[in-house]
DNA sequence: ACACTATCCTGCAGGC
DNA sequence: TGCCTGCAGGATAGTG
């Protein structure tokens, strides 16, 4: 499921139910997500009270009072959301997904925080909070993509040389953390680039960015932005803490729009989807270098 | 070092 | 209706 814009709305729903909270009991339902979670994982969180809820990259990172942080990686169908209501209430519309809320988390005021993820790719682990940024899944994390790191000469930097194409680069999470791939073609559609073309072909012989490579920093902050300001994009289920759908989807201007008008004034061209490393792309071929 | 694939898992849409 | 195939917001291990 999520992006930064839908990990960062997710951070931002739960935090007013998690952060100062105690947990109360943690409820495990099975004995693994992506990985089998760690030992005594439930009771070493038990009694435990939420410092702060932060984000890096697709990360959620709760810092527990104890010095430990809880990490927790949404994989592709991970959502969480918060139950007010009396344990073992009847959700009739919600039997069926049931099956799936695999960690719940009691809190002191009485709210659950219930984490589901069809497909469990997902995880959680713990880590010594001031170890986070030396930990294997930390240390390679590349700039966050809306902070002042993200610019032309980052990018040329990074491109310079390389023959890869300049979207498996901008999926490339050791060089900017926290696109995927909604966001890499939206991106990648407003700075007017082909993904398909050589990363190292946007960088110019004194190594600094052409001009179209000097566009995609901001576009790549500008549909991050917006993808914020709707709450994400729900394809299948994200939603909002509250319940309501994040609702940029319906901005998407290439991303899942094959075979439509491309959106840009004038262009005749029409969205195309081609398939790299395995994962679609769309974009216009028209206006896009 | 780099580029590319296969893979983990479930659900859903589309074709027949 | 069902059965099959392919595809899905991620990230890694393994291959040449």
């Amino acid at each position: 499921m999520p992006e930064l814009p839908e990990v960062e709305t997710v951070r931002r729903g739960l935090a007013p139910a998690l952060v100062s909270a105690t947990i109360e009991r943690v409820e495990l339902r099975r004995h693994d997500l992506r990985f089998p979670f760690p030992e005594r994982f439930a009771s070493r969180l038990q009694g435990k009270r939420v410092l702060d809820l932060r984000r890096r990259a697709k990360y959620l990172i709760a810092d527990l009072d104890d010095g430990h942080s809880l990490i927790m990686h949404l994989g592709m169908s991970g959502s969480f959301r918060i139950d007010e209501e009396t344990p073992g209430a009847f959700h009739h519309k919600r039997d069926k997904n049931a099956a799936h809320d695999h960690v719940i988390f009691h809190l002191s005021h009485g709210k659950r925080v219930i984490y589901n993820d069809p497909r469990r790719f997902g995880y959680m682990l713990l880590i010594a909070t001031h170890e986070i940024d030396e930990d294997k899944l930390f240390r390679g994390l590349g700039v966050e993509p809306l902070s002042d790191a993200l610019d032309g000469a980052f990018l040329a930097h990074a491109f310079r040389g390389r023959a890869a194409p300049v979207k498996s680069l901008l999926l490339d999470q050791r060089l900017i953390a926290g696109l995927g791939n909604i966001y890499v073609c939206e991106a990648l559609y407003r700075a007017r680039i082909s993904p398909l073309r050589a990363a190292g072909s946007l960088v110019t012989a004194s190594r600094k960015p052409k001009a179209a490579l000097a566009r995609l920093p901001q576009a790549i902050k500008d549909v991050l932005k917006d993808a914020l300001k709707a709450g994400g994009s729900s394809l299948r289920d994200h939603r909002q803490i509250d319940g309501s759908l994040g609702y940029f989807q319906h901005s998407f201007r290439v991303y899942d729009r094959e075979g439509a008008a491309c959106p840009t004034p004038g262009c005749k061209g029409t969205i195309a989807r081609v398939v790299q490393s395995g994962r679609s792309t769309f974009y216009c071929p028209r206006c896009q270098k």
